[in-house]
Order: C-alpha cells, then structure tokens, then sequence
DNA sequence: TGAGACAATGAAAGCGATTGCATGATTCTG
DNA sequence: CAGAATCATGCAATCGCTTTCATTGTCTCA
C-alpha cells in the first residue's frame, strides 16, 4: 500500500479529509471521539503528515538554512548545536551548509537555500557586504558575527574581554606584543584585530602585527612561526585553533609555553580545554549567540520587512595555562 | 510584487506555465528563442522554482536527513562535510540533526524526518536494532558504523588497525594494557573493544578493561583517573577525544606520556594532531565513509526495498608521540 | 416554541509545480 | 502531393494539505 495520506486516514474514519486536517492542527475543533480515531488510525497507518503539500499551501518550509564557514572549525559545531536546539524549540529543522571558507560559496547557497527555507543564519560571513545584502533580498536573514546595517545581526564582541586579556598580559610583565591577525575578510577577525590595536596604543605597549593567517590548525602554525621571529613575549591569536597552531608549532621548535611566550586564543571551544597548555582565551556565549540568531531570524520571519535588529553579546576573558610571567630571559 | 512562479514568468512570456516547466527540466523540449526569454525573465524576476510545489508532485525531497549522535564530538564535523559534499554532487541537501547522545533522540529524529527527506544517514547509532528497523520502515537507510543485516550500513572496521596498535605497543615493551571502553550501546566501541581483546588474547598479554566511559572529553578524564588505578603501562581509549581527555588526567596527575603509559586513540581527529604529545591513532576515512554512505543511500531511494548493501571500509594506523618505549620503573 | 448562537463537519478552492495527452504547424517520405 | 512523423506548445489533472464558507444539528433563552 502507497504512503497514508489524510484521504486514506478520513476514509478509514469515515470523515472527511479536512476533519483530518484540523485533528491535527486544530484539534479543539474536533470532537473528542472522532479525534482520537483519527489519531488512533493515524498512528496505526503510520501517518506523516507531507511537509511538501503543508509547505506548498501554508507557505511555510518549517526550515531554517544556516550557512557556517567551516564545519571543522571546532566553533561552529557548537554554535550548530545551539541553533538547532532553539529551532526544535521553534517546530523548524535546520539545514545546515558548509561554505568551506568561499565568499562565493556563501552566497550561492543562500541563493540555493531561498526556495526551500523560511529564513537563513549566515554565521561569521565572508562576502561582500553587497553581494551579502543582494543574496539576502526578500529573504528573512540574520547575520552572525557580522554587523551589517540592514540586515539583522548577533554579535559577539570581544573588545572588552580582550581588555582585560591585554591588561592580564600586561600584569604579568609583558610589554612586547603580537597580533596574529585571522582571515582579511572575517570582520570579526577586523573587529578583534581592532580592539587590541587599541589597548595596545592605550596602554603604550609594542604591538607587532602579523598575517593574516588562515583560521586552521594550519594556519596557527604559519602564526607560530612568524612570531618566532618577532621578540614580542605574547601573542594575540585569531581564535583557539590557531592558538592551537601557535602552541603546537612553539613546542615543536623547543619553545616553551607560557615560559618564554605566552599565547591567547580566542572564543573558547573545547580544544582550549585539551590542548597543553590549556589555552587562556575568550570564551564566546555560543549557547546565546544561537538562540538570539534563531529569536531574531523568527522575528523576521513573523514581519517580513520589519526593522533588522541588532543585538551584540559580549565574551568573557578566562585565564588558563598558555599565559604566564614574561620570562626575564 | 510577490514571489514569481511559473505562472508570473509564462504570463510575461506570452507561453503556457508548462513551457516554462519544460524550459527547466527538459530545456532540449523547448525552442532555442522561448527558452531564452524564458530564462531572461525568470533571471530578471528573481525565479526560484518552490520545492515544495515540486516535492509535492515529484515524490522526492533532494534531501537527505544526517542524525549525528554528538556534533561537538570532532570526529563528526568531518563526517558531515564529507556527506554535505557528497550529497551536494547528487543534487541533494543535507538536514543535520544532533542527536545528543540519545538514543530516544535518534529515533524520534528518524521519525520526525521521514516526511522531509527522501532518506537517511544515521551515524553511529546507540538506539537498539529493533528500534532503528522499525523506525526506518520504508525509508531508505544507511546505517554508519553500524551493521544491521537488514539496513545497509558503511562501517569502518579499525580491527587491523588495532592489531598494528597493539603491535607498535608491543615492540615496544608493554605487556600490561587496558582497554577504556567507550559507550556501551555503541557498536563501535563494542567491535573495537573485541578487536582489542583478541588481539591481547593473541599476544597473550594482560588486559585490564575499564569502563563504560563517555565518548567525551570529560569521559576521558575519567578514564585517565581508572588507568591510573591499574599498572596497565598503555592503553587503548574508545577514540580521540576521551584519548584526549585521558591526556589531560594524567597530565594533571603528573603522569608522563609516553614516558610512564603510553595511550592511543582513534578516529584521528583534528584534536590528535593537536594535543601534546600528540596522538597516536588509528585514521579514519572520512571522506570515503562519507561518499559511500551517500552513494549507497542513493542506490536505496533510486531502489526502494532494494537488498541492503553492506560496506566496510579500513582505519589505518598512526603512530605519533603518545606512544613510547615502556618505561623501566 | 421559535430564533439565534454555537459546535461539528463537509465541500471545494487553491498552493506551484510536473507531466501525459492533445493539438496544430512543419517537415519528411515515397 | 497525401499522409506520416516530428516538433513545439497548450490543456488539464494531479500531488497532499490547509482553510474559507456553507451546512446541519443541538442548545439556549425569552
């Protein structure tokens, strides 16, 4: 026998296929007894309702897109998760993409994604402002880590929890430093880049800048190297797994960490934890970051057209083993 | 103006809306100069054919539903970018879902995406065979790391792995092992653990068993904490990241590795080549995992009721620095 | 007791695409 | 040159569901 439908199901019940449809969606319509037949049969039949004939007339996909940059960056797994939890809470899959780290990628999926979802959440996006603003037209959208003034954003800023990183450094005697700067096109990668430029004018220290450097274990390495031949005694990461990079490629060439250099990542994945030493960095309120972006993206989806909304999270400085005590060497 | 559709686009052309149907699906249907302005003005519009409508009368979704029993777990970003690219080469899309260690979850999920997805990709799942049978019913199935005579499944057996592993261990003196066991409704952590066992069995070497643990880096740590009760002088972890996490205990205790024991992981995760010392593992193939699951999948949705395939594919060794020469205390 | 009010249900019109069949215009073919 | 084959296109049914409107009883209240 063929998929039940509610034809099959209003048949078996003797009623008719909107009786069916509203014991399902509108229950309190329905008299009790015909109610639980229908369920009764439904479930004996192993009903599922079509999502495509339900989005087809109701116009609504009960899907959300959600474009990342890289899966594999250990950030966005948890960043994924938290979305999915506050879309479940919403009644809305998730469609995940993966634009493995292409502007260009970016935008094609969102343009791929238009027709099947209800809205999209483009986390940490590397394309143009414009090319982002056209992909998004008409469709409800929200921009993670990346502020954009008509389309709706979730930030996370970390300008002042890398302050406090700075002034920790500082504390611990260091007054040479390096900026491992993070992708060109990552505006969070500017934003950080940005944040302690200014501390580091502030508090009058010296600030190398190198990069920019992939945001991959790869990439950290890369880092690593460069700042080995700078004398700054601590290092700005991009993020945590470029730290990582930075730790692993220091420890390679006998350098000790926090003993001769100390290194601070950024956004605190579970990486940070495991890697030795364990990583001081900024820890990123990942569980909040998605379900604002769901809230807002649902919010847009309810007023299309309404006013974007913009809503900034801050990070939290956490102290961990890679820093320490400029060495007196 | 509201969303084109084939009607807006067949209107402004002077055709019929299935010429322009045709004119997307069986353009060699369709006369060179209508199919041009068909396609200018459906540019020009903005057209994206609703895959709901299309859904609706094709049967098929384009989509595959993706159930992960832990997207944090770094094995699996991997995983699903291999899958994602795979499907994407398909003309499909990919509906992530995190089960979160459930294996309730796992079913419900199955469930929930039935009506959504043309098939699924479940990996490495905990939920009890009569349970993932009954709840693939109909619905085409890949089962990963996981064979079930009836779903076709695409596994990745590391036994020869784990012989090469014990092995390296061996000629390197250990003759006193432990096995951590990873979770216990996991088949993979069963089929490793066996492997383990008969290869020590084998060797005729001591084994100590430990566990279940967590396939989390929290599980790991208190792995760590077990194996340091024992005198086993190397241990097999369920896979990188408890590995990890065993890293981190005894690194904790003060426990030198692998100057004093010696651990090995698998999977070979990021996190392996990342964690000091880094680790010794077994190397899963990810990417093939992926494409072959999906290729398979395909073969099921082309096929309904088709016979199940079963594939297995071969973790190869790698020996790194978490491994060592038995230490003489 | 009769007129609303109300509750439960059905009939039917779409939602936006695909697709089998019918049609009319061309082009072959012998 | 008549009839067949071919090509380009349109018509209309269909996919499974939601939802408006109409219908039929049942109550309720004056």
């Amino acid at each position: 026998m063929s998929k039940p439908t509610i034809y099959s199901i209003a048949r078996r019940c003797g009623v008719s296929a909107a009786t069916v449809s509203r014991a399902f969606n509108r229950p309190e319509l329905v008299s009790a007894p015909v109610r639980e037949q229908i369920m009764a049969v439904a479930a004996e039949l192993g009903y599922q309702p079509s999502s495509a004939a339900r989005g087809l007339v109701t116009g609504r996909a009960e899907m959300i897109g959600l474009i990342v940059p890289d899966i594999t960056n250990p950030f966005f797994p948890q960043l994924v998760r938290a979305i999915q939890q506050a879309a479940e809470r919403m009644g809305s899959s998730v469609m995940l993409v993966d634009a493995e780290e292409s502007a260009a990628a970016e935008v094609r999926h969102v343009a791929q994604l238009r027709s099947r979802v209800d809205g999209v959440i483009v986390a940490s996006p590397r394309s143009s402002s414009s090319a982002l603003r056209e992909a998004a037209r008409g469709l409800p959208c929200v921009l993670l880590n990346r502020p954009l003034r008509d389309l709706s954003s979730v930030i996370c800023d970390n300008t002042s929890a890398l302050f406090d990183a700075g002034d920790h450094l500082y504390k611990h005697g260091h007054r040479s430093f390096a900026l491992l700067a993070g992708p060109s096109a990552s505006w969070a990668a500017a934003r950080r880049a940005q944040a302690i430029r200014r501390w580091a004018r502030g508090r009058g220290v010296e600030l190398t800048e190198l990069g920019p450097f992939r945001a991959t274990f790869k990439g950290g390495r890369q880092a690593g190297a460069a700042l080995l031949g700078t004398d700054a005694t601590a290092a700005f990461a991009f993020d945590d797994l470029t730290a990582c990079g930075v730790l692993a490629e220091l420890a390679g060439c006998g350098v000790s960490v926090p003993g001769e250099r100390s290194v601070v990542g950024c956004d605190d994945v579970l990486l940070a934890r495991t890697v030795t030493p364990s990583l001081t960095t900024v820890t990123a309120p990942t569980g909040d970051l998605g379900a604002t972006a769901v809230q807002v993206l649902s919010r847009q989806i309810e007023a299309p057209g309404g006013a974007p909304e913009h809503v900034r999270l801050p990070g939290v400085f956490v102290a961990r083993d890679s820093t320490g005590p400029r060495s007196d060497s």
